[in-house]
RNA sequence: GGGCGGAUGGUCUAGCUGGUAUGACGUUGCCCUUACAAGGCAAAGGUCGGGAGUUCGAAUCUCCCUCGGCCCACCA
């Protein structure tokens, strides 16, 4: 047997690199597209944006389902484990605009597109380094960026489908816009803030009378979009007034009374007035008065157009300020109150969102609730309440699904309108990807009117739209095996995203395929900082994962990732780390120990045909452990795993079992009993690093790599087979009395602790008090053990209680 | 307003198909024991947010209340 020297402290910073590189030259996770016997795993990676840093919440859930894709891998499951990046959005643009320093706006599309799959091409090593270097056990090779080829034409393929199936339509309708990106935007990406601004009181003259009419409005600039004006039923005070009319200050418009339900008689003075669009209710107020046209006075870019009289060319802030003014001139503005109220907002800018009527592409879908509720039903959450968040969701949907976006970047809508007659004319899936603006229709005429002449659609995919297609994505890289990896075993995400990311994902698979995209869903929480409150930028309390890895090592860091249950959030704290580390440290010196010791052997040649009572007793702990951390991991819970692994290497074989077999490996002569005790050690170690492996994969590949590499035929740990029960007869007994003897060299050590003796001081005579006669009997099988683990001359046993 | 999850020694946390509580950090004492001083061994410390109920028995089940958290809906 080769001799190694184990090195005397482990360094993990070195280890960590190189362990990653060798794990990355053999290939270790590799998908292995072949191999038909192994059953497929295959899990719907996040795709990640390369524009963005990894920071600690994507350390935290990626490592989370790291920990299960290592430990499918040993359980024999042919793993299937992308990597893709999801680079179709704003934040893209920005990086790209800003790297290249150009604008979207001003650049051809195509070109745009193709100078940022250079870009990103260029920076997506670096990136990706930081996913590596956390351990994540993907397989890199399968790689997609979802503004690819690949990606493109999956996703215009599955614009097509749903036109032809008669579930895209387009419609002029009011939608949220953000004035600042000057585009649609969807319900997932509001927030809500709240914030200080006005309710205005404006008096309008009722017609044909003196008296006159007081409402309130936070939206006083939509003035001249004003279609009507509603007091409730019950209202003593106005109810007299329903059907009169009102004359508008400023616009002249004359607007009648009308009665409505929904009106809140508290709010402001009970009279509400309603433009088109100020906000959801005016929405909902104009599809019941549907005699009523609008006035769209504010065009997809935000600003006012002529509709709006002199306040043409305004923005919604610039006009409220001069409506304000000119209200005030001419004395309508009865009074300015403060209030805080609660408006939506564009996610990602701030900005305070409109309601433009404009032509968007829909998703049609609501009609399909019952179906998507029926189908997040039959997925197998983890954990299991998440899927109220879903089912909540989708009850409380209120629009169809609006897809197209008016940006300059991001998968082409496959669409040309007729120039003659408009007629929509869909690309041909043959020749997908494409980008209409530069390509054109395969059909040379118009299938209506015969017109040659089209227009291309410039709008783009939302985002979500091509992103909801990760698993066709992930799965049609291996066009051969679609079938079995497809519907996927597992989307591991965070829950943040179950309302867009795995609900359009849902929704897409349903539509196109008419099943889930999953067999089951893993959810995990946020990664919250050290007071437990959330990390933003603007809070400055935003822990640099790579920091954190340079001063602990990953492996800390993912040990801290596994603390949590799964689905709860988890404060990051330093001590956590620490913890870590001391596991590492622990784990590298008692293998030290173990290893140091076996070196000195052939183990091939120890033959013991008489295991000793306390090695069956701690392989039946390790059988334990192997059964409730199996079980743990089974239904993913692998903190718990994680926390019966530790308990089994902490606290029974390093404070006990190590304890236990020192005075016998450090015989000189080669006894039955130190036999016994190296072949234990051997096996169990290695079941230990086994089980430890999926969350601290670095460590443990070392070890493996100094020893046990030896004697395997794998590869890499990682490779193992997971632990497997042994069997022995009367496990029960043995069970019994190994533990009736950790309480005994408990009392020994609480005797010398008490008369502060050194725990090697040999001590003549010492009493141990027992509870039966029974466990006497057992323990006179292990007199010896006590004797030599315990350094003691002398036993006395006082037995409490005598048995019948 | 609707929904979902929490509240356990100084701090964080496990347990929640019922039988007086897990571990870590911290604190204190002992031990420089041939794996480990970012150590080992040992000790002190909680009756499980409050109230009521079910039960022989509840941190664990039911109901109510209080206080955080998250998701959703919210106003002219």
């Amino acid at each position: 047997m080769n001799q190694t020297t184990f090195p005397k402290k482990y360094n993990p910073k070195d280890t960590e690199e190189k362990i990653n590189q060798f794990w990355e030259k053999n290939k270790i996770y590799k998908f292995d597209k072949k191999n038909t016997k192994k059953k497929i795993y295959s899990i719907d990676t996040p795709p990640p944006t390369v524009s963005g840093k990894m920071h600690l919440g994507h350390l935290f859930s990626y490592s989370q389902m790291d920990f299960i894709a290592r430990y499918k891998r040993m359980s024999g499951f042919n793993v299937f484990y992308p990597f893709g990046t999801d680079d179709n959005g704003l934040a893209t643009i920005i990086l790209i605009e800003k790297t290249n320093k150009i604008r979207a706006k001003d650049t051809d599309r195509d070109k745009f597109t193709k100078l940022c799959l250079k870009t990103l091409e260029k920076i997506r090593p670096q990136y990706i380094r930081s996913w590596k270097k956390i351990g994540l056990s993907a397989d890199f090779n399968l790689f997609y960026t979802t503004i690819n080829k690949h990606c493109r034409e999956i996703s215009q393929k599955s614009f097509i489908d749903l036109y032809k199936q008669g579930r895209i339509y387009r419609k002029k309708t009011p939608i949220m816009i953000c004035p600042k990106c000057k585009t649609a935007i969807a319900q997932v990406e509001l927030e809500d803030v709240e914030k200080k601004t006005y309710l205005n009181y404006i008096k309008v003259p009722i017609i044909k009378t003196n008296k006159y009419l007081v409402f309130a409005t936070t939206r006083p600039e939509l003035l001249p979009a004003c279609v009507g004006m509603s007091v409730h039923l019950d209202d003593e005070r106005y109810k007299k007034f329903i059907g009169k009319k009102v004359k508008m200050p400023i616009t002249n418009a004359e607007i009648e009374i009308t009665e409505d339900e929904n009106i809140d008689i508290k709010y402001g003075t009970g009279i509400a007035y309603f433009c088109t669009y100020g906000g959801v209710e005016d929405i909902d107020w104009i599809t019941r008065n549907q005699e009523i046209k609008p006035i769209n006075i504010i065009d997809i870019n935000g600003i006012y157009n002529e509709k709006a009289g002199k306040y043409a060319g305004m923005t919604s802030l610039q006009a409220r300020a001069k409506i304000i003014n000119d209200l005030k001139k001419i004395g309508c503005l009865i009074k300015q109150e403060e209030i805080k109220h609660t408006v939506n907002t564009h996610e990602r800018c701030g900005t305070d969102i409109e309601f433009v009527a404009t032509e968007q592409f829909f998703i049609k879908y609501l009609d399909l609730k019952n179906k998507f509720l029926k189908a997040g039903a039959k997925l197998k959450w983890h954990p299991e309440f998440m899927k109220n968040r879903l089912d909540n969701w989708i009850k409380g949907l209120k629009w169809d699904w609006c897809i197209s976006r008016q940006k300059n970047f991001g998968v082409p809508i496959p669409v040309w309108y007729c120039k003659k007659c408009g007629n929509i004319i869909l690309a041909d899936e043959k020749q997908l990807p494409v980008d209409p603006l530069k390509d054109k229709p395969i059909s040379e005429k118009c299938t209506k009117c015969g017109c040659n002449e089209f227009v291309p659609e410039k709008d783009v995919l939302d985002t979500w739209a091509t992103s909801s297609l990760t698993p066709q994505i992930a799965a049609s890289l291996i066009p051969e095996r679609f079938n079995e990896i497809y519907p996927f075993d597992l989307r591991p995400q965070s829950h943040d995203i179950i309302t867009f990311w795995l609900f359009n994902t849902l929704v897409k698979s349903q539509l196109h395929n008419n099943i889930n995209p999953w067999k089951c869903v893993m959810i995990s929480g946020w990664a919250l900082d050290p007071k437990g409150e959330k990390m933003s930028k603007s809070k400055g309390n935003v822990i640099e994962p790579q920091l954190m890895i340079e001063k602990y090592s990953a492996d800390a860091l993912r040990y801290w990732a596994a603390k949590s249950k799964l689905g709860d959030d988890l404060a990051f704290k330093e001590e956590y780390l620490k913890n870590g580390m001391k596991l590492c440290i622990k784990l590298w010196n008692a293998s030290k120990f173990v290893i140091s010791n076996l070196e000195k052997y052939n183990l091939n040649e120890i033959k013991h045909s008489n295991p000793e009572i306390l090695d069956i007793w701690i392989i039946e702990k390790t059988n334990i452990t192997i059964k409730t951390a199996t079980n743990y991991l089974d239904k993913y819970e692998y903190s718990q795993a994680k926390k019966q692994i530790e308990f089994l290497f902490f606290n029974v074989f390093c404070d006990n079992y190590l304890e236990f077999i020192k005075y016998r490996i450090y015989r000189d002569e080669m006894t039955n009993s130190k036999k016994s005790a190296l072949i234990t050690l051997n096996f169990v170690l290695f079941d230990i690093l086994k089980m430890f492996a999926p969350f601290i994969p670095y460590i443990t590949e070392e070890i493996y790599q100094l020893y046990f590499r030896q004697t395997n035929a794998k590869k890499s740990i990682h490779l193992c087979d997971w632990p497997k029960i042994k069997h022995y007869k009367n496990k029960n007994e043995f069970l019994e009395t190994g533990d009736l003897f950790c309480n005994i060299i408990a009392q020994i050590r609480q005797y010398k602790n008490k008369n502060n003796l050194s725990l090697k001081t040999k001590i003549k005579n010492i009493k141990i008090s027992l509870e039966t006669q029974q466990e006497k009997q057992l323990i006179e099988k292990i007199i010896a053990d006590i004797k030599g683990v315990g350094v003691v001359e002398n036993i006395s046993f006082d037995v409490k209680k005598n048995e019948k």
